[in-house]
DNA sequence: TCTATTAATCGTAATATTGCAATAAACAAA
DNA sequence: TTTGTTTATTGCAATATTACGATTAATAGA
């Protein structure tokens, strides 16, 4: 049907897969490491980088804008987007303790 | 049009993109922390666990032993699935060395 | 062999995602 | 005001994903 069931999982469990589903995209990917790159705040120039449409660019800007990993700060006509960093460090650590559930037991089976 | 241009990106944006999205639904993150939890290998126990279809599982299991990250061994008529240790490190490392970017420069902008 | 159990596959419906052309909105500068 | 520049939004087509009933395949045990 295309629809998530949600509600039966826990909402740690739809944190980590909202914020894994933001990944799930390449241009979405390198979008945020061109924001790192740059570091100073980039503005329409990502169109020219990324090589996608002007809007499919502000549409995969907007999901990111959406979970807080980027912030927009409007710049006469344009547009300077740059990494949210408090926020990344908040997704961080929820996908850091996903990624390091192998410490927590460690014996092996098949 | 619904279909990635995946050509247009590096096969590090890609991998990161593929591995994120197999943790993009929130059946597929709990099938993988009840497997961590568990650790002995699981069958079909996990049906009832998740609260899925039979199918659904399988589906999702699929795509999770398409990128390695689980294995299943046929025991009789059910099968045994559990992590890929091996597979999980190695995934786990490309994923975090996405996550660190942050420690790569440490200018703020906006 | 027949039956029960388990898991994969098929087929299909509903919804979501991706991408872009066209357009709109917002603003700066002439 | 008009023009140009930049970004967001709308609308739509193509494809992907999610979910599950029905079925199939494989095997264990009676």
């Amino acid at each position: 049907m295309g629809i998530t069931k949600s509600e039966i999982f826990t909402s740690d469990q739809n944190e980590i897969a909202t914020f894994a589903k933001v990944f799930g995209h390449p241009a979405r990917v390198a979008i945020l490491q061109h924001l790192f790159k740059i570091n100073a705040c980039v503005c329409g120039d990502l169109v020219s980088v990324i090589g996608l449409a002007q809007p499919t660019i502000s549409q995969h800007l907007k999901e990111l804008k959406n979970l807080e990993l980027i912030k927009g700060t409007i710049e006469g006509t344009s547009v300077c987007y740059c990494i949210d960093k408090d926020n990344w460090l908040k997704m961080k650590s929820i996908m850091q303790t996903f990624l390091d559930q192998d410490y927590a037991e460690s014996t092996t089976c098949c």
